[in-house]
DNA sequence: TCGATACTAGACAGACCTGTCTGGTAACGT
DNA sequence: ACGTTACCAGACAGGTCTGTCTAGTATCGA
């Protein structure tokens, strides 16, 4: 217990959040978990909701620097191994899916700090997309982009609800298809 | 007032459910919305959690109802209108993503009864788009088939998440890229 | 040594949660 | 006429929620 008190709460909200949902985890349960008193929580937190944020942009920020652990390599590969690991979290047995897709799914107001985080998140990934596509020479960077946000979206969404073990095989096919350059095979 | 008190308890539920989320919704507001008593809500439904259940279970026979009523045509017309469709949704004012997506975000557990009525609504949707491919005579229906899953899945939550505006324009392009015959515009 | 900061334990308020219960009204089939 | 069923209003229990508060301990820099 000497790791301080607000990594101890952010680390196990970290982990309740993402197992059981932001709404069905209470202040309390954190707390208790964490071994950390009510008062300390409210002095580094000002509310649940800004925890919530917290969590969401600590998400952001540990996404962004294992893209920036990745040894970079030609524009195309970059691409397939941003999906390929994407596949491989997906297949882990915690897998619960994207924390940015199922924070947003308990805000639904668009104005909400928590949603403007995952929004940022989407933003980096988008332009992390898009600078593989122009760096390749891709003719449709912006559009091809899109689609390849919407291909993670549903990789994401897939790993959770249905078998991620069957959709690993088909994730390369599936964004060397959205590519456009990789004819389907009979 | 003449309408039975469990259709007004499950449409005053669906429309709150939609909005604003599952565990965001307390009963109490639901029966008061609604105009029924508490003990008739327990008499038609005997938790909260059949309620959502029931939410559920009517979205998908309402998909499924939706889908029936298009006229059908030729496969590769029919796989097209169905994501034509999702477009259309996704770019109504009130659109809050997809209820089954989003309802599985809050029940983490795939063995709730809530996570098996989504996984049902799954395996239907997945099944119309594979025996769309397979009327055609795709080379590859099963593969395709889980793309185009993973491909429904990015849009509903791209046009919740980002402007689905800018995202419907590119829907047929990415069923296009997706099928695989369709080169990529310079 | 002093003051600020971080931390602990736990009571408390006020609201909300699900679910049960009592008690009463009205319609309807037999 | 009678029993069943559907429905209403609202109290109630037992728990949980967020957030505030009191009161005291420990650490550390100046």
């Amino acid at each position: 217990m000497k790791t301080p008190a607000r990594d101890r709460v952010l680390d196990t909200a970290t982990r309740l959040f993402y197992a059981e949902g932001v709404h069905a985890v209470g202040i309390d349960r954190i707390i208790a978990e964490a071994g950390v008193a009510k008062a300390t929580f409210y002095h580094h937190f000002p509310s649940k909701d800004e925890l919530v944020r917290a969590y969401i942009q600590d998400q952001s920020r540990r996404a962004q620097n294992a893209a920036a652990g990745l040894r970079p390599s030609t524009p195309r590969a970059n691409l397939l191994s941003v999906f390929d690991y994407m596949g491989e979290i997906g297949g882990s047995p915690a897998y619960r899916g994207c924390p940015f897709v199922n924070a947003a799914a308990e805000y639904p107001d668009p104005a909400h700090p928590v949603r403007q985080a995952v929004a940022e998140y989407r933003a980096w990934f988008r332009g992390l997309v898009h600078t593989q596509l122009v760096a390749e020479g891709h003719p449709d960077p912006e559009r091809t982009a899109d689609i390849l946000m919407v291909l993670r979206d549903g990789l994401v969404i897939g790993c959770d609800l249905d078998d991620a073990r069957e959709l690993r095989p088909l994730i390369r096919d599936a964004v060397l298809r959205v590519l456009g350059d990789q004819p389907v095979a009979g």
